[in-house]
RNA sequence: GCGGACGUGGCGAAAUCGGUAGACGCAACGGACUUAAAAUCCGUUUCCCGAACGGGAGUGCGGGUUCAAGUCCCGCCGUCCGCACCA
């Protein structure tokens, strides 16, 4: 008679089995079709959390069901291993990042095992290997080849006692995140990769990209940010000149100021000679980039007291500004100001009283006076701009762009929000840039025989700044090109850049080069990638252009490193804290409350705690649960289980004790069923044409929501037909219900799975099973409930044969008690017959 | 400020093409089994009136289109996310 399930003998035995006869390895000569299957893989920080455990569970649901229906599947798993945390490590308890680093590998590998995750063990690479690190070294020279790579002086972020560089998340409120040290502007020398070569391909790419969610499409899309408009020169009063973009050429002649950056060259030119130019252009760097700041700042401007003269009109003399709201690094870094019609520009003009002139109007009113102070800035008619009168705003921005490259003075221009990728970092714990600076040849490339350049395990993290930069022996080295000495490069990519092509390496990863482009190319490109929202610009765009910068090099003949992508909610839990006052608040982890209904006490003291909102899991608030124990409690089967109940997925998942018991309750439902299949069927071995039809419906419903990721949906089909099973009397049907399920609960649950289909005498491994075959005669009802409408309300149904003839159906209807009752004998107006569906009677 | 998504029972949610709103799960309540508990099983559970048959209302709010609207259109309100002085 049924035993209980016993989740923790069964995961260990299957996974050992899994592993041993290598179930997951993908084989590249793999005659079937092949499907490669991806989540964004983790950095080891230390363990794993809730998030990885969804995220994985997700994907894996999809490789397995894939492997089931016939496909040859790519799903392997590694490490994004660099980065800052193995630093800080390193610093806060003396331990080297490496180590640090590959401890954490080995823990979180062993838990990803304990969950039964159906991965490729046998291309786990981490992005730290010397091994993988040296091949990204050659990418990087083959780019450096191809022109895609320059040096150039850029500001950056320094903490002057961490003798750091801070990337601007690290920079609060103009202070180190560790030292709280106040924050300097330092220009330093760094590599850039030339994305913006690309931007063009990267936004008309995105068009491609059917199986991206728009929202992530639309993210890139602003990111990318392209503006077309007019780039012109100004004459100055001085003699010189200066150059200005507009996207609103249309509004030349609404013109009141120019304004320019406090960076721009003129201004640096004019603050040499005048400390109060100085003066004034520290006072514009120094504002804060925060949103809050951003939103209250005023407007600020110096007028430097020289004059530019209009284009269309040299007499037309108009003043010039430097002002703290252009910015340097877009466009060209100044601008001409038109009040009435840029709401900036026109905040500007109240301030320092400078003329607003209207020039498009919206129908309402033509004057050239504007009031208010609100600019114009929707569709309309030139006005009060001399040839341009009457036109579009769309027909005379042509027009202007016409006239001021017939007169030399300004071309048609294409500008973008999108930077060049700055890929330099001045830290130990990344892949070391391949160069060597030379007195006499400049920089000069690493000789390839010498990749990879490794970095040195003897550095200490005991003093601030780059353990490279101070090792004693590392950096000196002889040019490769003229043999005197030189030194290496001692800063590092970007860890992004480790991320930009690990995909590919997954797919080929021969020794002697980064990958084998013909190899990689039949799995390429990744099928479905899952990974979290917060990754939708930076990695996924960076990936982009990495894929399409080898495709230019043509080392990869794929365009679009990630056909379908899915981004994937949080999981959140409960908050528990307590104010403490001056805005200080302590907060509580799930184990150390007790709570009931809304109100909760502290374990430790019996006082009440406050339970607040339900939020990321994070451990500042305290509100993570680890999975690793709840594994060991419930088994990964319920675990998985519950990862994809409720919530869609792309919808945050709250983790709560009585989801991860009912998925546990649910394990052992089945097992009851598995475990009685011998009793299923008793004595009689007649057919249930209903539960038929509903194993059918499932197995087709369910395979649809797995294809698209709805898991959520075919958890709720697998409750139903598991429903239907216990309460239908023992027959065939029923006992090949039982048999059947097994197959279609082992992507979600492979382990109870592996357990019953060996119980039941199945063929191997329920992993390598065929998945279940629909019959399509069964997944049809042969009857339909039809509703009856009156007036499109609900009054009553019936119960008709498929495919009824309409007629039948009508006078069926209106035949029925309650339908003559409410028809109180009068004719019907009209009666609309939606065949198999529904009859509305309209009275 | 700009851009986007979303809003359905006590809760998580379904409703795939405009066609029976609330499938499925959680929680709660009632019952069976048990010395008792756990586990399990049976039932109820959108709200209001009603003992019941039944009736009325109902998908953030206000309008509209339609025989028929959670779904389409217009206007609000709210929540969340992204970007942010981008010329």
């Amino acid at each position: 008679m049924a035993s209980r399930f016993n989740a923790l003998k069964a995961d260990a035995a299957w996974q050992a089995v899994w592993e041993e006869r290598r179930t997951f390895a993908a084989k590249d000569d793999s005659p079937r079709p092949k499907s490669y299957v991806l989540e964004m893989f983790p950095y080891p920080s230390g363990k794993i959390h809730m998030g990885h455990v969804r995220n994985y569970t997700m994907g894996d649901v999809l490789a397995r069901f894939r492997r089931m229906k016939g496909m040859e599947v790519l799903h392997p798993m590694g490490w994004d291993a660099f980065g800052m945390p193995a630093e800080n490590a390193a610093m806060e308890k003396g331990v080297h990042p490496g180590a640090w680093t590959y401890q954490n590998i080995d823990t979180m590998r062993s838990q990803l095992k304990r969950i039964g995750f159906g991965l490729d063990w046998s291309r786990e690479f981490a992005t730290c290997d010397p091994e993988y690190y040296g091949h990204q070294q050659a990418l990087f020279l083959d780019m450096v080849e191809a022109g895609l790579v320059y040096r150039k002086e850029s500001a950056v972020n320094w903490d002057p006692v961490d003798m750091t560089v801070l990337a601007n998340e690290q920079v609060i409120d103009g202070k180190g995140w560790r030292s709280g040290a106040v924050v300097e502007r330092r220009k330093l020398s760094q590599w850039f990769l030339k994305i913006t070569d690309f931007a063009d391909e990267l936004l008309d790419g995105l068009k491609e990209l059917e199986h991206w969610p728009d929202k992530v499409k639309l993210m890139q899309e602003n990111w990318i940010g392209k503006s077309q408009g007019l780039q012109f020169r100004f004459a100055l009063s001085d003699g010189g000149e200066v150059e200005v973009f507009t996207t609103r050429p249309d509004t030349i002649f609404g013109a009141s100021f120019v304004a320019v950056a406090a960076d721009h060259p003129l201004a640096l030119k004019l603050a040499e000679g005048n400390p109060e130019v100085a003066a004034f252009a520290d006072k514009c760097r120094a504002g804060g980039t925060s949103a809050a700041e951003i939103e209250t700042q005023e407007k600020l401007g110096y007028d430097t007291g020289l004059t530019a003269a209009h284009p269309f009109d040299p007499d037309w003399k108009l003043p010039v500004y430097i002002a703290n709201f252009v910015l340097m690094d877009y466009g060209v870094g100044a601008v001409f100001g038109v009040p009435a019609h840029d709401q900036r520009d026109l905040d500007f003009a109240r301030k320092y009283d400078l003329q607003v002139r209207r020039v498009v109007s919206d129908g309402a009113e033509e004057a050239p006076e504007f009031h208010g102070d609100e600019a114009y800035t929707g569709p309309g008619t030139l006005v009060n701009s001399h040839f341009l009168n009457g036109m579009d705003v769309v027909d005379a921005k042509r027009e202007v762009i016409e006239r001021a490259e017939e007169g030399g003075w300004g071309t048609g221009t294409t500008v973008w929000r999108l930077r060049d990728w700055g890929v330099s970092r001045q830290r130990y714990w990344g892949t070391p840039i391949p160069i060597i600076h030379c007195e006499t040849c400049g920089p000069v490339p690493v000789p390839r025989d010498q990749l990879p350049v490794k970095l040195p395990e003897d550095v200490s993290f005991d003093i601030p700044g780059n353990p490279l930069d101070r090792h004693a022996t590392w950096k000196h080295v002889d040019c490769p090109k003229c043999g005197k000495a030189a030194r290496r490069e001692t800063d590092t990519l970007d860890t992004f850049v480790d991320s930009s092509w690990y995909f590919i390496r997954f797919a080929s990863q021969p020794d002697d080069k980064p990958f084998d482009k013909a190899v990689a190319e039949q799995w390429l490109p990744v099928g479905q990638y899952i990974g979290g929202v917060e990754h939708a610009i930076l990695h996924l765009l960076y990936a982009r252009f990495w894929t399409r910068a080898l495709k230019h090099m043509g080392k990869l003949d794929i365009a679009e490193p990630f056909a379908g992508l899915f981004t994937q909610g949080m999981v959140t839990h409960e908050t528990y804290f307590r104010d403490e006052g001056e805005g200080r608040r302590s907060w509580f982890g799930p184990d150390d409350v007790e709570i009931s209904g809304k109100t909760g006490t502290l374990k430790a003291d019996g006082q009440p705690v406050t339970v607040g909102r339900v939020e990321k899991m994070s451990k500042s608030k305290k509100n993570t649960v680890d999975p690793g124990p709840i594994v060991e409690q419930y088994g990964a089967d319920a675990v998985r289980w519950f990862m994809l109940s409720d919530s869609p997925p792309e919808r945050d998942l709250e983790w709560s004790e009585a989801g991860i018991e009912g998925a546990w309750r649910f394990v052992q439902r089945l097992w009851r069923l598995f475990d009685g299949l011998d009793e299923a069927q008793g004595d009689d071995a007649a057919e249930d044409r209903a539960l038929d039809r509903k194993l059918h419906q499932t197995i087709a419903g369910v395979a649809d929501d797995i294809e698209a990721l709805s898991f959520n949906k075919a958890v709720a089909k697998l409750y139903e037909l598991v429903n239907a099973i216990e309460k239908a009397k023992p027959s065939a049907s029923r006992a090949n219900a039982v048999r059947t399920l097994i197959r279609i609960v082992a992507p979600m649950a492979p382990h109870i799975a592996e357990e019953a289909w060996a119980e039941a005498g199945g063929d191997g491994l329920v992993a390598d099973a065929e998945w279940p075959e629909v019959d399509p005669a069964l997944i049809v009802e042969d009857e339909v409930t039809i509703a009856i409408q009156v007036n499109g309300k609900l009054r009553d149904t019936i119960t008709m044969p498929k495919g009824a003839p309409k007629a039948d159906v009508e006078a069926a209807a209106l035949a029925t008690d309650k339908i003559v009752r409410q028809l109180d004998g009068k004719a019907p107006r009209k009666v609309i017959v939606v065949p198999d569906r529904l009859v509305n009677v309209v009275a």
